[in-house]
DNA sequence: TGTCTTATTGAGACATAGACTCAACACAAA
DNA sequence: TTTGTGTTGAGTCTATGTCTCAATAAGACA
């Protein structure tokens, strides 16, 4: 987090749902109880997750009237996209999302091993980043940076085979 | 492409098939037919491609007895990127290969509008990568960049609907 | 050059992530 | 409360890629 406020950092006084209602407003949509406890869910806790172990997790946890259905996950998190609360990364072919809403910017080394991933900021990066695009006059709306390697424990445990199916 | 060998260069003599042949080799793998006529095709123009694009190429190319099966241009795309004549590249979640062996260093910059890759090369981000990696004590093997925006021809016609499912 | 072992191939089935269709439903405005 | 319309869930469909397995063909060796 910085130490001074900049103009985005505004309106970090909303809650994720709150920010949600006023991006779904602005596009005549509705406010409903499957887009409150699928955001609610994604929110209460910091973590990157895929859109398979959420359709778990949401079925899981409310098995009945209130249960989440496959295309609605699809489509919430595709708006939750749109709405820039969740951003949508691309780890080996599969996707996978984290917090955007109201979190510093970073970028992210991918460990091949235990295919965590490590999160990291450079303010030079942008800085190459636009200095490239201002010279081919390309208008940047964003970017992408993964760093793939090993990380340190994977690196002293070595090949002893651990968590292979785990969280990403 | 640089002023002065490095040792990656010395091998580049041998033709593509050529450095093929030798990591076939190396693996105890056979110098096939499908093979060499996949190689060949991929390696006669410098373009990103698709599976998809390649296994119909190669179907409308030899449709007798010389067509490469769908199986086999996946299996040798595999081989391909092991034996560092392609690579992979995942934009917008489609796996788009493009030259390796060869071919110089770069990352790209993806139109989102035409869909067009134009690649570029910065010494400073592997500075970046490396000093990041090595702060948390991170093995590099790779990274992977692409900067997302609008080329200048793009931003020049505006609004009129383009090229669409066109070559990425 | 013929023989034999074994990697490779192609056909087709299978797997997986995600998108589409559509009738029933529920939000929110009047 | 009523009503118009956006939304949902069940199920189907598509795209991309993988797997299985019998038939084939490299290529080593005689």
């Amino acid at each position: 987090m910085s130490d001074q406020f900049t103009l985005e950092d505004v309106n970090v006084a909303l809650s994720p749902m709150e920010r949600f209602e006023e991006y779904l407003q602005s596009k005549g949509k509705r406010v409903t109880q499957p887009r409150r406890i699928l955001v609610d869910h994604v929110f209460s806790k910091h973590e990157h997750f895929d859109a398979d172990t959420l359709i778990d997790e949401l079925s899981k946890m409310a098995a009945g009237p209130n249960r989440v259905s496959r295309p609605t996950v699809y489509r919430s998190l595709t708006e939750l996209v749109e709405a820039g609360l969740l951003r949508k990364l691309d780890i080996a072919g599969r996707a996978v999302y984290e917090h955007d809403y109201g979190y510093p910017d970073h970028d992210h080394l991918y460990c091949t091993q235990c295919q965590q991933l490590f999160e990291f900021h450079s303010e030079e990066l942008a800085k190459i980043r636009d200095a490239v695009a201002k010279e081919q006059h390309f208008r940047v709306t964003g970017h992408k940076f993964i760093v793939n390697g090993v990380c340190v424990e994977c690196q002293h445990k070595a090949r002893r085979p651990k968590r292979k199916v785990d969280l990403i």
